[in-house]
DNA sequence: GTGATAAATGTAAGCGCTTACATTCAATCT
DNA sequence: AGATTGAATGTAAGCGCTTACATTTATCAC
């Protein structure tokens, strides 16, 4: 194995790290294959600019030494990263696992890594995880919902990042956002509700302050109410965080009001879940009783009994866009003009017909 | 062709990119602060070696520019990230979840962000996954369980990546791992099983090929019936990927056997709820007819009715471990020794007493 | 063939940081 | 005072890659 090394003024010894183990690098690779690094780089990252003869020998070399480019070099040279970040509000529930994985599994397609945090539903951390996911060099990144400090907005258009706004979309066009509308999808639900003859309706709704979806998907059912000649301030809206628990001590409140509710609608599968649950804990049979509504459609939402109703939101089309719609303006194309993505209402058996019993109102 | 222009003295223009902004760098600090790129640098990586009166007034440069340090350049230099990869089977249930933020929240404290990719419980793809993320800078792993294939392990050793093993413990000293012990969990789950007089059983499982964790609690089951003195050969067992519709197609069929098992111990909470589901549409009481359990303890386990009867696995705790055993890796202490965490079975509702009517094994 | 043009390849200048080593400086000792 | 020492700081050499530009080679019209 004697490479003619022709011209080798590089006398320096590849100083060997700790365990005297040592990645090959390009130059390794441009000297076993006869070619300058520049060639090399080529055949990884624009084989059509080198002969077809070229970079076979090169690859194969490749192949041979298990060459793999360093990422901080790559990057430090390219000013790019491949990384796309996203933060989401929590990893903890399956409301944006199955999004998450489309939204990877597209960028994977166009040779883009992601990169995840989360809030935990607060503003402020995600300030911090913007800022350190684009210390770490992130490209682009995924936000949820629209509403965040206009600071951050200005950062992002400073610095020139593009972005792109998920799990919602509006007429507003100053963003890029593959969504849906979630004040139209809450909105038909609700009207599901009213024809289902109930007239005492009640949300549970995650925490409106800073969540834009959320006081969203409550203005439409209030939106809703009002459009049905009943009075919207009549019904009962309790804010909470997203879990089981919460869910179930937001409806245990709402079952004693007077007149007690006969739909609750909640700002998610999860709270649904924990309401349905607390509903039947009290010994009332959903939906005979009191009929339970959820947002999402996550795996769940088929397993609870009775099955939840509730409204089926796209999540691995709408990730698989987003990644699209990145990958696109990372290129430098223009920002995809969609519509919002349709979602529908799902109907199994936690919502029912009213019941007709007579309201104990009057007494 | 002689370049003998031996000081270019940096007269280079700052070119700015495409739009005209430019990231304040780490020489633009120095200049302001009136010290050199050396001493900026200790100011953020090592702040003890320099004095307070230099440190104050270079960090007031530092955020009055709003400098922030380039991930690739730093990565390049020091070699190392800062980051640490983990490859899951799945993300999309909660079983991975719970201890991966945990071990995200601990890593943090540590100064180490996380990479996460996930595998879809396929060792090609986490083969592949491996290399992508050792190819991003992982500076050490994440894995769950024991096995893969041997050039993966001699691969990590030669590169001298450090990782930790997690979701799984066992004598097995040659790697380092925070997990629990599969086997012992399960056998004890089994054993009360048992207790409640149930002589015919079955198991779901996932698949095993592949998957210790798998293997061992099926094997565990088997395990205890022979201790029962009964014959393990007579345990049904039934292979499927984990999701809530196996879980139940695979109870469609156990139900259908002759003897009808009258416990199913499934190898997870998800294909538990499944199991559960099923027995229920086929008009079955469980635990009245059939007595069916879980393994994770995941919320999902609490919120079904019957609740399931589970193995807690203390997610978060062996998440914080893991975490923490990779940040004493990296600062090239001794792997920890400690023995495996332990697990508890949680009583709930989904398993009972075994029906004492006659089987009908014998007409 | 010749020259012009295009395609393939090579050369080498950085990208922004860390860190070994050199230098300066102040405190302490003789 | 001068010598000694250790802490603080500066100098500058890379880290491994991409890419503008220079050079070589192939292609083609005439």
């Amino acid at each position: 194995m004697e490479q003619s090394r022709k011209t080798a003024p590089r006398t320096r010894e590849r100083t060997p790290k700790r365990n005297g183990i040592t990645q090959p690098t390009l130059q390794d690779v441009a000297d076993a294959a006869g070619v300058s690094t520049a060639t090399v780089s080529r055949c990884l990252n624009s084989p059509e600019q080198v002969t077809v003869r070229t970079r076979d020998r090169v690859l194969s070399v490749v192949k041979k030494l298990g060459y793999a480019p360093n990422f901080g070099a790559r990057a430090l040279a390219a000013k790019r990263t491949n990384t796309i970040g996203a933060i989401i509000p929590t990893m903890e529930n399956a409301i944006f696992a199955r999004g998450l994985q489309a939204f990877q599994e597209e960028l994977a397609k166009h040779g883009l890594t992601l990169l995840v945090a989360s809030s935990s539903y607060r503003p402020d951390l995600e300030e911090d995880q913007i800022r350190t996911l684009l210390a770490r060099g992130a490209d682009a990144l995924l936000l949820i919902g629209f509403e965040r400090s206009a600071s951050v907005y200005a950062q992002l258009e400073q610095r020139g990042t593009p972005y792109v706004i998920s799990w919602s979309q509006k007429e507003d066009r100053r963003h890029v956002a593959v969504g849906f509308n979630n004040h139209t999808a809450m909105k038909a639900l609700a009207a599901r509700v009213f024809d289902f003859g109930h007239e005492h309706i009640a949300v549970i709704s995650a925490p409106q302050a800073e969540n834009d979806r959320a006081r969203d998907r409550v203005q439409a059912v209030l939106d809703a109410t009002a459009e049905r000649g009943l009075d919207p301030q009549k019904v009962a809206v309790i804010e909470t965080p997203y879990s089981v628990e919460n869910g179930a001590e937001a409806m245990g409140e709402l079952l004693s009001l007077q007149p007690r509710p006969t739909a609750v609608l909640c700002g998610n599968d999860v709270l649904a879940v924990g309401a349905l649950g607390q509903a039947q804990s009290l010994g009332l049979s959903v939906p005979g009783d009191v009929s339970v509504t959820g947002f999402d459609d996550i795996e769940i939402a088929r397993i609870v009994r009775p099955a939840l109703t509730t409204v089926h939101v796209p999540h691995r089309e709408m990730g698989r866009q987003a990644a699209r719609a990145i990958a696109g303006l990372l290129k430098g194309e223009e920002a995809p003009v969609e519509g919002p993505l349709l979602t529908r209402i799902v109907e199994r058996d936690s919502l029912g017909p009213a019941p007709n019993t007579v309201l104990d109102r009057d007494n």
